[in-house]
DNA sequence: TCTGGGGTCCTAGGACCC
DNA sequence: TCTGGGGTCCTAGGACCC
């Protein structure tokens, strides 16, 4: 089963945070300042979805949509909370140690043996659905198949609160995924599925029909994975992902409008910052990191990022600082604006064993 | 319509080493 | 003088996901 949580981090501000939002267009993301704000809408309620709003549209264009919508910043911890609440319910439900967290708001579990408890999946489905629902107060969605990748596809099919059953048997699987756009697959993004589009191919029905040879020279190395995806065989094993490794940690910033290359010591400072943000939080996840990237959005949206690896690992903030500006300025087009500024560190290591050492000594 | 911010994974070339 | 094969690390870019 796929479990995938509806309209996520709306419905958290909708049945959690904020009851008083329930009924209402809601958008959680960025500020729309009256029409002028740059960022996306990162979760839309349904009440919103009805103005034609979606998650990843400009807030520009969605305040154009619905001008009342709420629109709201949101709060992450409270969505990571809520996260762990239902991740807790599938791991009672799911076959022993078979949870798969895919991301903040989606799971995978196993339910090969549970399921022989009842008298079909789709009651299981239901029984996790509601369970869910009454203690987390937040609706989800469940798709059920032979294996993830049909599982995550058939979740989306019947949204919000719905359950999707796609029977074990390969010929159904295959009438099942046959209609289906080719960027309905998880890993078939606007990229390959425009290339698709150029020899004709839209559907997966139409992949199935192929070889693996005929779709050689069209997608090279990435056939086999394509065919197999779109004839509904996906082998991984269900497994438990167990504690989320971070490799990497960033942030960064898109100004209100795009800045002008002569102000150097603003776009310094704002460096600066970033850096310290980060430092914070390596400090706090007692990591160091040992390569830094500057990544820099011009006026006219290309994009660049410079790194460089240090010989050793390290928390220390003013070394961030210090890389961060070297690179800025060594690499950056001293002649064009800037839209955006980004600081990231990687190669990261856990310094926790120096740090019980350090304690111990 | 005008494009965020957080990530992961993959590829490919060059430097360098044995 | 013309030249191997294998491996690792680093850098840069890009596709993709939520």
């Amino acid at each position: 089963m796929h479990i995938d949580m509806d309209a996520y981090f709306a419905s958290v501000e909708q049945y959690r945070n904020h009851p008083e939002l329930q009924g209402l267009p809601v958008c959680v993301g960025h500020d729309p300042k009256g029409g002028k704000g740059r960022g996306v809408v990162r979760a839309a309620s349904y009440e919103a979805r009805n103005h034609g709003i979606r998650s990843g549209m400009p807030v520009s264009r969605a305040y154009r949509l619905c001008p009342n919508a709420v629109f709201v910043s949101g709060d992450f911890q409270s969505y990571v909370n809520a996260s762990g609440e239902f991740m807790a319910i599938l791991r009672e439900f799911a076959d022993e140690g078979r949870v798969r967290r895919a991301s903040i708001d989606e799971a995978y579990i196993e339910t090969t043996f549970i399921c022989q408890e009842y008298r079909h999946p789709k009651e299981l489905a239901l029984e996790i659905q509601t369970t869910i629902k009454d203690s987390t107060k937040l609706p989800c969605s469940v798709g059920i198949a032979p294996n993830m990748s049909v599982a995550k596809i058939a979740t989306g099919m019947n949204k919000p609160m719905g359950i999707t059953f796609v029977p074990q048997d390969p010929l159904e699987v295959v009438r099942f995924l046959a209609p289906l756009q080719v960027d309905a697959l998880n890993g078939v993004g606007k990229v390959t599925a425009e290339r698709l589009q150029r020899y004709d191919i839209k559907t997966l029905g139409q992949i199935q029909q192929m070889s693996v040879t005929e779709l050689w020279p069209i997608m090279g190395r990435g056939s086999r994975w394509l065919h197999e995806r779109a004839s509904g065989i996906d082998e991984r094993p269900l497994v438990d992902n167990g504690p989320r490794i971070r490799k990497s940690i960033s942030k960064d910033r898109t100004f209100l409008e795009d800045v002008d290359p002569e102000a150097v010591d603003y776009l310094h400072e704002t460096i600066f910052k970033i850096c310290e943000r980060i430092a914070e939080k390596v400090k706090k996840k007692a990591l160091e990191y040992r390569t830094v990237t500057v990544k820099l959005r011009y006026a006219d949206y290309t994009t660049i990022q410079r790194s460089r690896t240090l010989p050793v690992s390290t928390a220390d903030a003013d070394m961030l600082r210090r890389i961060a500006r070297g690179i800025f300025d060594q690499k950056r087009d001293p002649e064009r604006a800037v839209r955006l500024l980004g600081v990231k560190v990687s190669s990261l290591s856990d310094n926790s064993a120096q740090v019980c050492l350090a304690d111990f000594l």
